[in-house]
DNA sequence: GTTGACCTTGCCCCAGGGGCAGGGTCGAAC
DNA sequence: GTTCGACCCTGCCCCTGGGGCAAGGTCAAC
């Protein structure tokens, strides 16, 4: 064994870190030097301890948090440390790939297209009578979203057969802001014909997916009509802000929270299929 | 135009901030209220002013830093908007994409290759005579370092015609730490025959890429060869810390910066022929 | 008039260090 | 033995982009 101590001047040069970064990870228990001479307080490491500084330096250099870098290095063997660094960098990777799509989108509108992109969204009002609703709800993040409302429809349409059948198109509800920088809870509803055989079947349901009955009162919506293309995150944004924008302006106002009425066939929809409908109740 | 006036909270729900970061920005200047109360401090904001709210919540889901923001927000038309998020993506990708190597390369090493991959490193030690080099340093950073090599040894080869010929491999000699985090000097060199010619050469050149010649004495290096595929961050800090990792154990200790020795036409080279020597000088 | 919701400022906190001040220590040269 | 310069120590404030809380002021509805 190397017994040479090292300064932590030398360490730092070796690891290619900073004394005052090695300070810190001594204080957190990520990188212990060897020996701290109780008198003076000077940090003496191990030439071996290198390895393991030059692990955090890189991972520190994929701007991982000390915290998952303490697991990384403290892991029981290399495949545990890699799966951990597996799973950080697809996070990365997730967030990176909803951040390129949004900066796309607002290059896009930034340069020149606003005022067309505003104008390519036609608002209308229909009123929409009761309905008798079995809906799920969640708290869900943005990248979640799609699947779950794929798999809570796919639930609730299943279900539907044994309430007198659908009734009319499914729809999300976004209870909190429409976007996705909250997990503000989302609603999943699909109308159906036997409010009774709702409520039994829901019963039967359990509190697996926070299931319920629900009764839509009669109200109007105003509305515009999004291809599939355009359902996604940020896209989407732009013509949930349209008809934001339009409700005032007819002298209307908001009068509940926000909805995406999927009316067509999601699978055998095209790129340029309308499938969905975003909408605000209005007064 | 709407002059009904939004308290700080309405505004913010609507252009889905927090009450807090408004104040910030007001702090700095990046998005005034529309009026504010001198006697109890409230601030008010005008409805038209939730787009540029939006923008900037966009923007921020980007991580771009507010300094940023601000500039993209105040900019004269929206094409200079579009160019700066452009600038700033395009630089948040390069990172990106040097991340994503580096976490390619860690997972490899973590998962059970480390040992082997040590081992596959052949170190050996060659003398080599004095040497006369003409020279080009630069602090150079990660991204810009395969372009900048190839292009200051492209004009180094060029000149040593008039210095007698190239006499022995170009080199890059990495005078601060080996790796890409320091932008510490790089020295692209080329041994040539001819010193007078060489000094009468860098003459003619003036200051325009800190020429210089440069007598490098006698030493033995400890090297190991690697393939053109390795020959890339941060693959090829395997084999300098092999290298550094060999040196104690034969009894040597360094004696210099670590350089790459480039002895084969990089162009004609297949990704997997031997291209490059990774070495350190020793006693 | 009261109540509760909303607003204000100010302070401390987070990560992950950078930078500096003031003072202690080390090794080598003289 | 002393002195000098190079290190090293702790402690403090700074950065970004807010979150959270406390103490106190305001607003609007009942």
């Amino acid at each position: 064994m190397d017994d040479e101590l090292l300064t932590i001047g030398a360490f730092a040069a070796r690891a290619r870190l900073s004394a005052k970064a090695l300070r810190l990870y001594d204080r957190l228990g990520l990188l212990t030097p060897a020996h701290v001479d109780e008198l003076s307080g000077y940090r003496y490491y191990r030439a071996d301890q290198i390895e393991r500084a030059r692990l955090v330096a890189l991972l520190r250099q994929l701007d991982m948090p000390l915290a998952q870098v303490a697991e990384v290095v403290e892991a029981p063997d290399g495949a545990a440390a890699a799966d951990r660094l597996t799973a950080y960098w697809a996070d990365v990777e997730t967030r990176v790939a909803g951040q390129r799509t949004l900066a796309e989108y607002l290059r896009g509108r930034l340069s020149g297209r606003s005022s067309e992109m505003y104008g390519k969204f036609v608002v209308e009002t229909v009123d929409v009578p009761e309905q008798v609703l079995i809906t799920e709800t969640r708290h869900v993040l943005a990248g979640e979203l799609p699947a779950w409302i794929g798999a809570s429809l796919g639930r609730l349409e299943e279900g539907a057969r044994e309430c007198g059948g659908i009734t009319a198109a499914p729809f999300v509800v976004y209870h909190s802001e429409v976007s996705m920088e909250s997990d503000g809870p989302a609603e999943s509803c699909v109308p159906v014909a036997d409010e009774a055989a709702a409520r039994a079947w829901v019963e039967k349901q359990g509190r697996t997916h926070a299931t319920k009955v629900r009764v839509e009162p009669a109200q109007r919506l105003a509305y515009t009509r999004i291809t599939k293309a355009q359902v996604a995150h940020p896209q989407i944004l732009a013509a949930f802000e349209a008809v934001e924008e339009w409700i005032p302006g007819q002298g209307l106002w908001m009068a509940g929270p926000c909805r995406e009425i999927y009316f067509a066939d999601w699978d055998a929809a095209g790129a340029e299929d309308p499938v969905c409908d975003v909408a605000f109740p209005v007064r």
